[in-house]
DNA sequence: TTATTTTGTTAATGTTAAGTTAATTTAGAT
DNA sequence: ATCTAAATTAACTTAACATTAACAAAATAA
């Protein structure tokens, strides 16, 4: 793997900010920290992290609106943001407002669920350029990642987990070749072991869901997504 | 952003209309004073505020008294109104009267605590014409988040508060799945630790009650809401 | 209080979609 | 022409969810 990944901490009470950094560093991420919602907004301009946890509940700026602002940095567009949620709050209100969470952690908070959210977290953002929010690949094929569905000309597709993953990956960047080892690694994970035929048939039944000229192989090689 | 944004304090205490007054004005808000329930209407008629912070121990025409005369005016349905209580009060009685208070916020007052509460509030007023907790899901489905109740086509189907937490956080955002780690978090808890069927049961009968087209499994990764 | 009902959780089992493999065919490279 | 990589299909395996009933724990009523 390449270099560190970043995280940045937003909260008002001290010692939530040191309990999760502790937490964090000792799992070997970098740890960034803000107060409150300026600062975040600061900080993460300048660091651009990986993932961003942030408090909902702040004097001043709460988290929700400090999302906002975030996600209004074209640098952040595609950062992955938690919030944090005091039990008993009305999380209806957090999860309903379209902005662009991507996961919701209650407080109090276990570290190694925690750890194991944000590993789970970090992964899906890796690799992919613009892993939130939705993109249009021009050919008429739109991925939306928060309803897990498709669209091609318009009409949803349903596809099963590890065929959206796939094609998330592939139209991640189109053009782009994709090794085999590549994608076992992206798609399933580094350590489990598959046969070398499965990426195989999930390339099929893509192209038949979603039509033959999407994916091309590159024999050899791997395969890219093109429109 | 628009205009600014208004709000009526009404109390009959001096040295608490002026500290309030002193700590809205400092975050832009526009704010009004009433020393009694009836000047309150008075002024609310003329100025239809955003948010009215009523205290509720007053001489004469009480917080509640003054509540339920705000209601019934037409031009006042959708403003939000926050009790102020003081910290021994028997506030379950004033929760009780079916009012249509928005928040309560308890003495004595803490600035930030108080700012935050109240920006919670007036986003929640924003956008949405009913002011009131229910929201309404084109589908035909309505939850009243306050009485724990939930409407079917106008028929009120009574829900336990698991189901009805589940339902509210699914239907907070229609289309978008929520994965049983989030859905565990926010409806259980961090700490707490359930089976692995334990959601499946619930959704089971949710859909039991409210119909069999509602939430849709998303095979490995949750659930979502649809209509 | 004690009884009764409602709610929440678990455990056992069934069901099905998703994922994988294997066998065979086709296409591409050298 | 020969070798290798990928396509294709169907058979198979497994993981994930559904379902039901049983049980426990709250809440409510008597």
């Amino acid at each position: 793997m390449s270099t560190e990944q970043k995280i940045l901490l937003v909260d008002d009470e001290q010692d939530i900010l040191e309990f999760l950094s502790y937490n964090l560093k000792k799992e070997g991420y970098s740890v960034f920290i803000a107060n409150n919602g300026k600062e975040a907004i600061t900080v993460a301009k300048k660091v651009t992290p990986d993932l961003i946890i942030l408090d909902v509940m702040m004097p001043d700026m709460d988290g929700i609106e400090t999302c906002r602002g975030l996600r209004e940095i074209p640098e952040l567009k595609n950062v992955m943001i938690a919030f944090l949620t005091a039990r008993n709050e009305d999380y209806s209100q957090i999860a309903g407002f379209d902005v662009g969470a991507d996961d919701y952690i209650n407080k109090p908070i276990k570290p190694r669920v925690l750890i194991s959210r944000i590993k789970a977290l970090l992964r899906r953002g890796t690799g992919t350029e613009s892993n939130k929010t939705d993109k249009v690949d021009t050919g008429g094929i739109k991925i939306d990642r928060e309803r897990y569905v498709i669209e091609k000309n318009g009409v949803e597709i349903n596809l099963p987990k590890k065929e959206f993953e796939l094609l998330a990956l592939l139209a991640s960047k189109p053009g782009k070749v994709f090794t085999r080892e590549v994608i076992l690694d992206l798609v399933w994970g580094g350590d489990v072991v598959v046969g070398d035929r499965t990426i195989d048939v999930h390339i099929r039944k893509l192209r038949e869901k979603i039509g033959e000229d999407f994916i091309k192989t590159i024999k050899g090689i791997g395969y890219k997504f093109e429109f």
